[in-house]
RNA sequence: GCUUGUGUAGCACAGUUGGUAGUGCAGCUCAUUCGUAAUGAGCAGGUCGUAGGUUCGAGUCCUAUCACAAGCUCCA
């Protein structure tokens, strides 16, 4: 007999070589219905798996993460079956779950369109109906191979061959006429992927590589239950009506014109008020903190981006005025970074040990050229305006500075309300790498790395590896952030670079009167302006906190008679700083407190006889609260409190 | 750059098998001076993204192109 410990501490005595499956029924037909999957000893098993040995023995349903998986990689697998059946000819490629559902890649005569999801979910719903059992079972490499080539899907011989290598069993499941090659697990039959719904077809490149095929490939997401589905469609839909790409053009944020062109976004008034804020908050606070301001021009001749290495790897990213190619004649670039300009401000005259560090800022614009595809609302764009410095400094100083930058990234993003839902990067080179992107010695990137990695895991930082995502010069710290659709973005990046100080001839004095070359901090402290105003639309709803919300409070007067007490309290407002504007229009006090409401500003004032009777104004606030009546006095008490304190709601 | 989809008034949309463009909101004018999420009436507004083509005739069909959206790839 073995001894199974289950997840709640109690032992369960079951024969050697029982599948997981019958230990499952045997506790309960309840648990065994909704198991998805087990976890034996921290590892997830399929429900198939025979059991030989004492273990932990945990079942995993659709609550589980794991479990999930395990239901969308079988609701994938009923879609592939679909998409055989009505389509025969097609080809597989791969069908994985993903984080919030599950997709396949398919090689088809034609790309699927939208119509034809509704054709494929109608086949989909009869092989639930059809309570199809998945069997699992192995062939030899070779036996594998030989079964794929017959049935001509060279996609799978492709990854079959990869597995082969490896001389282990290769495990496919089979679900009535529909086999797959696939290491599972999976559910034992499809009847519980009963809610479910194509969401999207899309094209995908074959292994994730431009220069493959591009596949079709069709999104989709499942689950146990009608209401769970119901209820994640509408989390979706709502997650849309947070998108900053709809909200921000709505609430006249900013727009886009056909013939200025494709990533360059117009800020409209109120754009362009929060981008002032932010960026007048951000040079303050920079420099009252140890930062020096400078002001670089947009454009140089390619000379400069040669020194840098831009020229060489960035190219194609970058808006050239003149012929590149034509060494007789002056050309310019607009440009996509700061660094190589900043940098002669440190090269203007000669520097000491005792200069550094030297932390340079700017507010400053940038050009890239990005491909036609990659534009997105506010967050992806050709002409953007970054908070971007750079610390020259020595060696020893470099831990300090790399944590100082963090502590001003901490504060902004915290103060924004975009922080809690970061995630950290740190963006590794990849040796390998094909397209010989990265500059410098193996050295280099190693102590570059070493030191980086020190330094984070010291402040005791949460962050994944990123692989391959360095910067041509050297590692990043790449702050993430997730938009409503789930599509994560940099938001902030500080660099280590050991490489460009040397390239541009930048060195100090010791105290000993040797020259040394200095280390550069690349940072930015808020990314971005642009981005980061897209994703505080997103965060909150639009409805932008009362210190950085473009209009922060409307008057509105109830009828002509109040206009003069009304005129009163908005000079006073403005007086103290306040955004505000009356509402003087011939239209009823509903009708404005709509608007206003709609538009997202924070209060409304309303005055009335009343109001002007006991000089007060009675405040409502965006959210519907009605706040009762004020004095002048309470009131700007009251704002001013919220505003300082940059209060998040 | 690639795949799929979308493009009709400022916005949201309708427009049947090709027959010369509609609705709501917004805007303007007039009336209304009103107490916490939409006052009423009237007026005006569109070479149907753009350019070609097919046709007696194109918003509708075809081609190209631009922009927007989702995804892929890319992202100093």
């Amino acid at each position: 007999m073995l001894q199974l410990i289950l997840k709640d501490g109690s032992i369960r005595e079951v024969p050697e070589n029982t599948l997981a499956a019958e230990v499952i029924k045997g506790i309960g037909m309840g648990l065994y219905k909704s198991a998805c999957a087990v976890r034996i000893d921290g590892e997830v098993c399929d429900l198939r798996t025979v059991l030989t040995k004492n273990c932990q023995f945990e079942v995993l349903t659709f609550d589980d993460k794991e479990g999930k998986k395990a239901f969308w990689h079988t609701a994938s697998h009923i879609l592939a079956q679909a998409v055989k059946r009505l389509y025969p000819a097609t080809k597989l490629a791969i069908g994985p779950a993903i984080d919030d559902g599950f997709y396949y890649d398919f090689d088809a005569e034609h790309p699927f369109t939208p119509e034809e999801l509704l054709k494929i979910e109608a086949e989909m719903k009869k092989i639930v109906k059809e309570k199809l059992v998945l069997e699992q079972f192995t062939l030899s490499p070779e036996e594998a191979l030989a079964k794929l080539q017959g049935m001509d899907e060279s996609y799978k011989v492709e990854l079959c061959q990869e597995h082969a290598d490896k001389g282990e069993p290769i495990s496919f499941y089979q679900q009535g006429e529909f086999v797959d090659l696939c290491a599972g697990p999976h559910l034992m039959t499809t009847e519980p992927v009963k809610a479910f719904k194509l969401l999207s077809c899309t094209g995908a490149y074959w292994r994730g590589s431009e220069k493959n095929k591009m596949l079709s490939r069709i999104y989709g997401t499942a689950f146990p239950k009608a209401s769970q589905l119901e209820e994640d469609l509408n989390r979706r839909e709502e997650a849309k009506r947070r998108d900053h790409n709809k909200l921000g053009r709505e609430l006249e944020y900013f727009t886009t014109v056909d013939c200025i062109g494709q990533g360059l976004p117009v800020l409209l008034p109120k754009g362009a008020r929060v981008v002032q804020l932010l960026q007048r908050w951000v040079e303050d606070y920079e420099q009252a903190h140890g930062c020096l301001l400078t002001k670089t021009p947009l454009i140089a001749k390619r000379d400069l981006y040669k020194i840098s290495g831009h020229w060489d790897h960035y190219l194609d990213g970058m808006f050239i005025i003149g012929d590149p190619h034509d060494e007789s004649k002056e050309c310019f670039a607009l440009r996509p970074m700061t660094c190589p300009f900043q940098y002669q401000v440190y090269l203007n005259k000669q520097r000491s040990y005792r200069d550094l560090p030297m932390r340079l800022t700017e507010t400053s614009t940038l050009f890239r050229n990005e491909d036609s595809g990659e534009m997105h609302g506010l967050i992806r764009v050709r002409q953007f305006t970054i908070s971007e410095g750079h610390y020259i400094l020595r060696p020893d100083q470099l831990e300090e500075e790399f944590k100082g930058c963090l502590d001003f990234v901490n504060y902004f993003l915290d103060t924004v309300g975009l922080l809690q839902d970061c995630t950290f990067r740190f963006s590794q080179w990849d040796p390998a790498n094909p397209d010989n992107k990265y500059e410098g010695t193996k050295e280099q990137w190693d102590e570059a790395q070493r030191v980086m990695g020190e330094i984070l895991d010291k402040l005791g930082l949460e962050y994944e590896i990123g692989i391959d995502e360095a910067a041509f010069y050297g590692p990043k710290l790449d702050i993430q952030y997730k938009n409503v659709f789930g599509k994560e973005d940099t938001l902030v990046t500080i660099q280590i670079d050991m490489l460009l100080a040397e390239k541009f001839g930048m060195e100090y004095v010791d105290k000993n009167g040797t020259k040394k070359i200095p280390y550069i901090i690349h940072r930015t402290s808020l990314g971005c302006f642009e981005r980061t105003l897209a994703y505080m639309l997103e965060h909150f709803a639009g409805a932008l906190p009362l210190w950085i919300a473009p209009e922060q409070v409307k008057i509105i007067p109830i009828a002509d008679r109040h206009l003069d007490f009304a005129n009163e309290i908005r000079n006073a407002l403005a007086n103290a700083g306040i955004r505000c504007s009356i509402d003087d229009r011939a239209e009823k006090m509903g009708k404005k407190i709509r608007e206003a409401t709609l538009d997202k500003i924070p209060y409304m004032l309303t005055v009335g006889d009343n109001e002007v009777a006991d000089r007060t104004v009675s405040v409502r606030s965006r959210k519907g609260d009605n706040l009762g009546n004020m004095t002048l006095e309470e009131l700007l008490a009251k704002l001013l409190v919220e505003i300082n304190t940059k209060a998040k709601s």
